[in-house]
DNA sequence: AACGCTACCAAGCAAGCGCTTGGTATTCAA
DNA sequence: TTGAATACCAAGCGCTTGCTTGGTAGCGTT
């Protein structure tokens, strides 16, 4: 089901998950995922984005680990700094992602797509475990901890408004435009269930593109 | 600012929102805002909508409205039915609202348009305090009091279903455009303020219709 | 062998949470 | 004048929360 170019692309040159990750540990932007830091923070992302922040325990996170609760506070220094660090990766790994994603298609149209699937991707987990944490726990975290993430997702918003503009995308202003996609992607994670036999991510972003940049 | 149809035929056979909330308090369907349970269902909502249900307090509420935390218990169950009884509400002040909007507007893409209009003007606190709550605090409500705000918001989600088929919208079936407008719209609340010299509530109305249904 | 470092345990503290209980002041109908 | 209903107070219970403290096992380096 939908074989585009950019999937296509994707499969000939692209970098798969396992070895961008591993690139973005070994520049030391991201924490190794097989290290206890590292397996906290994926726990965590699950968790806040299953449950939300405010009803998860450090207890939760340190039982699905495998230690006590007490330990957790070896690695962190207290729970909202560990939804921000899980912000912190999600934001980088996610940039990386787009970023890659972006480049290989050639066309503005097929640019705008590619971030359009990318974030669908990031938000249902099969690619960025956490993302939808960005928009639904934004207001968890303090003022410092959210200037941190925004200096971090600056690079994010760049591309995309980068893409809207080249797309002949109509309502106006480019940062409307993404404001609105901001809210209608995320939502998706509330109704939309890619398995089955219904509409696949690609299907998906195909709609929502139609939608924008007729 | 944008003197539309839809607002003058609005000001001239329209009720106001007082007279409206009246008559559904009449009615029975509505907690008279002035009684003890509507003070407390008033306040309880703006803060929920503030802080998020979690981060809110049954002492937060009760120092506000003026009494102690333990009285709130003569009038609800538990925190839960506050918040369950906060969506009830503002689900069926939102419906009746936006039944008089559609009702007046005369095309179909005006039809669209006060639906638009309607919920922006909902979320953003000038016509139906708490009413983002019904997406941000979704997921903080228990299996049956979910069942029982849907089946009130039925009533809402077939009103613009049905304006959404009637417009000439772009991109297929009206509930995947109905869920991206849910997504779209509910995330304004994090980015639009309508005070200043901005955009204001219509105009950004016009912007999205212009989007969904060119 | 001694050291230091990382990762963790064991135990628990102080604060805050939702909620309960028993009682009281006011109101209003019978 | 009584009785019931409403709206609230005063006090606090039991539990959960994020987090602290002091100690230890394992490991690699010198």
């Amino acid at each position: 089901m939908h074989k585009g170019t950019t999937s296509l692309a994707r499969q000939q040159q692209n970098l798969s998950p396992q070895q961008l990750i591993g690139e973005l540990v070994e520049r030391g932007e991201l924490t190794d995922p097989g290290s206890p830091r590292g397996r906290l923070l994926n726990v965590a992302a699950r968790q806040f984005e299953q449950k939300g922040f405010a009803r998860t325990t450090v207890r939760d996170i340190a039982t699905e680990v495998g230690i006590l609760s007490g330990s957790i506070f070896h690695h962190f220094a207290s729970k909202e700094q560990i939804l921000c660090a899980v912000m912190r990766e999600v934001t980088i790994f996610a940039s990386a992602r787009m970023h890659s994603a972006v480049q290989e298609a050639e066309s503005p149209r097929d640019k705008l797509r590619a971030c359009i699937q990318s974030e669908l991707e990031a938000i249902h987990a099969q690619a960025v475990p956490g993302f939808s944490i960005l928009v639904l726990e934004w207001r968890s975290l303090s003022k410092e901890s959210r200037k941190e993430v925004l200096r971090l997702r600056d690079e994010y918003e760049h591309i995309w408004l980068g893409a809207i503009r080249a797309a002949s995308c109509r309502g106006g202003d480019a940062a409307l435009v993404r404001r609105l996609l901001v809210g209608a992607l995320s939502h998706t994670y509330s109704w939309f269930k890619p398995r089955g036999k219904g509409l696949s991510i690609a299907d998906l972003a195909d709609r929502i593109l139609l939608i924008f940049a007729p």
